[in-house]
DNA sequence: TCTTTTAGATGACAACTGTTCTCTAAAGGT
DNA sequence: ACCTTTAGAGAACAGTTGTCATCTAAAAGA
């Protein structure tokens, strides 16, 4: 039977956050229609009147995903100084599969791969989730010029995604966590790093900027 | 009708590479055994005749995927310094999804969130192949203590990984290749890091090789 | 109040999934 | 030369996939 105008836009947003939390849990493929409307407590019969198709979804949760994440990362650090700040996000990222809930998670270490078989919205949304990160750590790099800063945050993002993916592998929390402390002490590295080694980070940066 | 002994093996390796290569160019999932087999010019009756499960297939094709990715690397770098062996290694690692050939793609950078929803088996064979990279590394990083070696060269793993992964999302090769050669500048900054940066960075390594 | 619109349930669609069955012809063993 | 074994073809298995047509009852608009 037919809903209110509110009831209906709630509904939406409930099939959109429950349709990202078991993304990043599972996966993309290996999540059906059925599984997320089941978990939303509806039937896959109502889906088509709030999406074109399962890869409007998978946009639009990884859009969710990445704006839950981010606004996360923002009420963390508001006021702490860029140190503390910087080591917070880093540690929540390294975490993040650690931690019991699977709220902010982030699709680029949980769903890397998958993402880029999709189409070219999809692929969108991930990419400027990925600079978008990468802003708010260059934001807090203020020792060196604006094109070094983002140019190490590029290379902390990255590093970040891989490690997770990797600890991700790891079949103990032993062997994860091992991964996930050296990458912290990598990317500890990374950040004080000054003048020309920051220079040489920036090899590429001109080209970043030229996206 | 029956092959002879040689034949069925042949038929065999030829099954896992080509379910190898075509894993790494469109993922875990989104491959059904029909493609493999038709792709290895074969149809799907005789697949269990090798196999006990796709899963396992995954578990061999990723093997093989290592081994020669891994065998390319000793090959490329043999006879060379330290410092050229990681030149080429960094380089040809960041480049293998623009390079014409699939042959030489890595499983960590393009299913790793799919292989962290694999069965034991296969996840062991993928972190397994994650720990063979970081030694081959390691063992050129000779500037350093040798845990030092392996907490920056699991660094530069991760880097790589990551960096691989975001600029396979890029929709252009002039974003991807941004992406690219910013990790390259910053890779190579980890690679020249020394003394209590380094040590810094191999704060976790005891919990590393406490694997 | 009466009419039109529509959120969501229900059930079906064809295509596809990994897997298993049966069949046959050649290979391996004796 | 005979008999057993088996690689692979071909077809079918039950279950699942994303998607859509139909129906309903209530909400929105007049």
């Amino acid at each position: 039977m037919r809903r209110s105008r509110s009831d209906a836009a709630e509904t939406r947003e409930r099939i959109v956050s429950t349709a990202s939390k078991m993304f990043l849990e599972k996966g993309l493929e290996s999540v059906g229609m059925r599984d997320i409307m089941a978990a939303a407590g509806l039937t896959p019969g109502g889906f088509y009147r709030h999406f074109e198709s399962k890869e409007q979804l998978i946009a639009e949760a990884n859009s969710a995903a990445f704006g839950r994440l981010l606004e996360m990362f923002e009420a963390e650090t508001a006021g702490k100084s860029n140190a503390e700040a910087l080591e917070i996000i880093v540690w929540r990222y390294l975490n993040q599969s650690q931690a019991e809930e699977n709220t902010f998670r982030c699709p680029l270490s949980m769903n890397g791969g998958e993402l880029s078989h999709c189409e070219p919205q999809v692929r969108a949304v991930a990419l400027s989730g990925y600079q978008r990160m990468v802003e708010l750590i260059a934001d807090r790099i203020t020792h060196v010029k604006r094109a070094e800063a983002l140019a190490i945050a590029g290379g902390v993002v990255s590093t970040m995604v891989g490690s997770v993916t990797m600890a991700n592998l790891a079949s103990t929390k032993t062997a994860a966590s091992a991964i996930l402390s050296n990458a912290h002490g990598v990317i500890r590295t990374l950040l004080s790093v000054t003048g020309t080694s920051a220079k040489t980070a920036a090899d590429g940066a001109k080209k970043l900027s030229a996206r």
